[in-house]
Formats: structure tokens, C-alpha cells, sequence
DNA sequence: TGGACTAGCCTGTATATACAACTTTAGGAC
DNA sequence: GTCCTAAAGTTGTATATACAGGCTAGTCCA
């Protein structure tokens, strides 16, 4: 890691971004002070605010004046992805988010699942398959398959309480994210999960998310065209009436 | 506007983004320098170069070292919020886009348009109607509604030239965007005009942007399900690869 | 025991200063 | 005229310093 020729605030951001990917630094950890950065790493108090005031910009840490700084947990930084969580959208709402476990299972990874993922075949992963509901209705059938190296304990998780997308977030931070959404009608069984009628589009979004610098699951995720829709709202950034307050608010899409 | 309770590094920061939206600062205009805002405005120069700083950071300015600061021009301001034209993405495919004009008329505002343009019954707009194609194949019927007060002589261009979001681009920068993206079934006439088969679905976008501070625009974009797809890809900012660069590479069609 | 207060740490902002690197321009040497 | 160089202006970074205001813990007092 040439930190030779960067500057000096960007070798600290570096250090800290690092040291929460790898988890050194976990969600509500305590960041050392500007004060603690002065000493131990010979900045100048001015050089560490810029360090930490970028990396709040950047939602991987938050700051309150009289406390201290803090690591932001995992939840919020995948939301400064744009990556969403299908209970949460309901919640949201004021619904109610049920969810129904189809299948949860250790499997060999076959070709487009190991391609995806970036693994030879044969590869462990858990292959998950759930229907969410929203007050009842069905609006989501996830399909997902996971490294069985990122997550050992995926078979023994209840899904039907934590989605496995709050606890996929819950064991690391969720660092990219790949998503391709497409208009397509629903295979048979499909159609039956979500209660379509027989003349009704599939929205379909397929996402990849990487973690530890590796592509660690893909899911793709099945809603009918008449009961959901993806929405996104941008603002430009730096707006006075705080910007990354109203980006956070999108669904999950962009176009 | 309380400038009094605000930061100045805030104050100037406002100054300028309120130069650039009313247009008294122009795409590729020189921004007074750091020097010249401490004569000026008087304060220090660390003060004005954090202003500078994060307006560039946020899009509104590029900086070149030795010569200046300068307004970026709309197109640049408009990838940030992920606002896309048809043609540079075909473009971008190196494949030839065409585009054939069914309808540029002047109309009365009814009752669904009047309210997404927060206008009343009644008001001018114009009425475009385009089919787009990708190598001689359609791939996006536009359906768009333009506030007649905002582009007067929209029903002078020659929208198989230019499209619609370009030519609007070029009139102010666009401030603000909210989209809704659908999976539906086409009525008769899109879907013989994206040639499509019985049983495809449309990706539907609805898209409504702002510019000086109202709506000014009200689109709805039908593809066809088979030959175009959605793609959003998220790196979290602040990562050393320059983010910004990678988020604006979105929107892409599949062969 | 309970409440008020203060000392100490923290962030947020603002200033003055300095040096390096880059770009353009002007002037001088050839 | 052409090339080289120096000067001036610009951004980018780094430091030292200062003050205001928020938060916490501990102390002191009633």
C-alpha cells in the first residue's frame, strides 16, 4: 500500500477504513479522537479533522461534539448502497412483514450460481428460498444463494424472524452491490407463490453483493407487477436541508 | 435566508450554488478563486478552499491546479442524479441510436399531468411522443409532458436529433428527480411499437424532474422486457477508485 | 441523598501561515 | 521568429493556534 505519495489525511482514512472492513473496528466502536490521532500518528489536529470529517461525509463514521466518533453500523452504510431490506420497506410503511421459509439447504455451486459468485464449481453454498408478505399479501419471493464460507451458521438461522438480508449485514459490511432489474412473466410456480393473475408481469431484481472484497451472495427476487414497484428520489448533494438525510430515504433502485 | 446562524464556509458554499442555479454562473465559468474570495468576502483562505472543496466534491465545481475553479456543465451535474439519456447509453454500447417523432404538440395540462406538475388544469405543455431505436430495433417508446413556460420553443426542435433530456439539459441545470419503475403488461399500441411478442412484459419508468425549484417535466418510458433491463452498480464513497466515476455507469440493454 | 456545578475532553469552526506543484503569461536570450 | 526562463497566480496540502459549544464524570455543597 503505497502510503508514501498520498496525502496525509488520506493515508489516515485509509488506516480507519480498513481497520472497520476488516472489523477491527466494529459497528459503534469508538474512532481514536483528533486529539488521540495528533498524538499517535504526528498530523496536525487540522490534518485528523479532515480525516474524520470526509469519512462522516462518507457515512462510515458519526461524530457528536462532546463524545466522541463513532464506527456507524453496518445498517447504515448498506443504505448508503442503496441495498434494502424487504421487512424494512414494509415496516416502513406501517404494514405488517410476514415471511414464509421454502427452503434452506447446503448445496454445490452449479454454473450461473458459480459464476456469479466468482468460485469454482462445486463450491458450498446455502441456496435459501423464501416468500415475504406484506399484511398477508405475498410480494417477494427470494431466491438466494450464499457462500457457505461467509456465513457457516446460515442453516441454523430462523429466517422467518431475521431476513437474510439483515443478517448477511449483521456478520459483515456489505462493501459493493450489483443489481440488474428486469420486466419478465413468471414461471408457473412463481405466479402461484405471489397469488398472480395469469396476465401479470414479474418485477424482477437480481442483485450481487460483495463483502471482504469478494462477491458473497446473489439473490434474485421475484415481485408482482401490480402490487410493487421500485421508487428512487435524488436530490443534489450538499443541498442545505441535509442531503444524505434525504438520499438514505430511496427504495433501492436507480436507473 | 439566515446566513447569520450559518457556518461561513456554509455561507459561501450557499452564495455560489445560488449563483449556479440562477444561471448567473454558467457551465464552465470561471468561480472566483480562494484568494480572491478572502478579498472579497473576507475571510481566510483555508475557509473558502474548504467551500471550494466540497462543492467539488458534491459536483457543482471542477478545480484545475494552476488554473482555476469552474462551474461544471449541466450534463456532469445531471449524471449525479442518475438521470440518463437514451442515446448516450446506446451510444456508450457503441451501437447507433435512431429516433422517430410521433407527436410535438402544444396541449392543455389534464388532470393526471396538471397534478404531477404541480400546475393548474388547464396549463400549457407540451405533448412529445418518440419511439427510439437501438441499431434499427425499438427499445423505448418516450412519453413525455414539458411545461410549455419552461422550454417555449420546444415544438421548434428536431427531437431526431437531439433527444428530449438532452435539449432540456441544455436549458437548466436539472435539480431534482424522482422515478418509479413498473412491471406491466403493454397495450396494443406499445406494444406494436416496440415490436414486441403477446406474452412480454414492459419496464416501465416514470420519471418527473425538477428544475428551478418545481417540476418542469413529466416522462413515462415503456421498454421492451425481452431487450432492455436496468443496472445500477454501488461502491461505497470515499473508496480510492473514484466511486463517482463507477455510479454513473448505469443503464445497459442486453443483447 | 440529591442536586448543582465545574473541570476536562470532545467536536466544529475560523484564522494565519507555509510550502509544493501546476499553468499561463511575459520577457529575454539566441 | 523561436526557444527558454522566470514570475505570478492557482490549487493542494499541512501545521499551529484559537475560541465556542456539547457532553460526561466527578466533586462539592446543602
Amino acid at each position: 500500500m503505497s502510503d508514501t505519495g498520498k496525502p496525509r489525511y488520506q493515508q489516515l482514512k485509509d488506516l480507519i477504513i480498513t481497520q472497520i472492513s476488516t472489523g477491527e473496528l466494529g459497528p459503534h466502536d469508538r474512532v481514536p479522537s483528533e486529539n488521540e490521532l495528533v498524538e499517535r500518528m504526528q498530523v496536525s489536529r487540522m490534518t485528523a479533522n479532515r480525516a474524520l470529517r470526509e469519512l462522516t461525509d462518507e457515512g462510515y463514521v458519526e461524530r457528536v461534539a462532546g463524545r466522541g466518533t463513532f464506527v456507524s453500523d453496518f445498517r447504515s452504510r448498506s443504505h448508503m448502497l442503496e441495498v434494502h431490506n424487504i421487512a424494512d420497506e414494509i415496516a416502513q410503511r406501517g404494514h405488517r412483514h410476514s415471511c414464509e421459509v421454502l427452503r434452506n439447504s447446503r448445496q454445490h455451486a452449479r454454473g450461473e450460481i458459480a459464476k456469479a459468485l466468482h468460485v469454482r464449481q462445486g463450491t458450498d453454498v446455502f441456496h435459501l428460498q423464501l416468500v415475504h408478505f406484506e399484511n398477508g399479501m405475498p410480494i417477494q419471493v427470494e431466491d438466494r444463494h450464499v457462500l457457505a464460507e461467509f456465513a457457516p451458521d446460515c442453516d441454523r438461522q430462523n429466517f422467518s424472524r431475521v431476513t437474510p438480508s439483515a443478517y448477511l449485514s449483521s456478520i459483515a459490511p456489505l462493501q459493493e452491490a450489483e443489481q440488474i432489474v428486469r420486466a419478465q412473466m413468471p414461471n408457473a410456480a412463481v405466479r402461484r407463490q405471489l397469488r398472480m393473475t395469469e396476465d401479470e408481469a414479474c418485477l424482477v431484481v437480481m442483485r450481487r453483493t460483495w463483502a471482504h472484497g469478494r462477491p458473497v451472495t446473489f439473490a434474485r427476487l421475484h415481485h408482482p407487477g401490480s402490487r410493487y414497484e421500485l421508487t428512487g428520489h435524488y436530490t443534489p448533494p450538499g443541498t442545505t436541508t441535509s442531503a444524505s438525510a434525504d438520499v438514505v430515504q430511496l427504495e433501492k433502485l436507480q436507473p
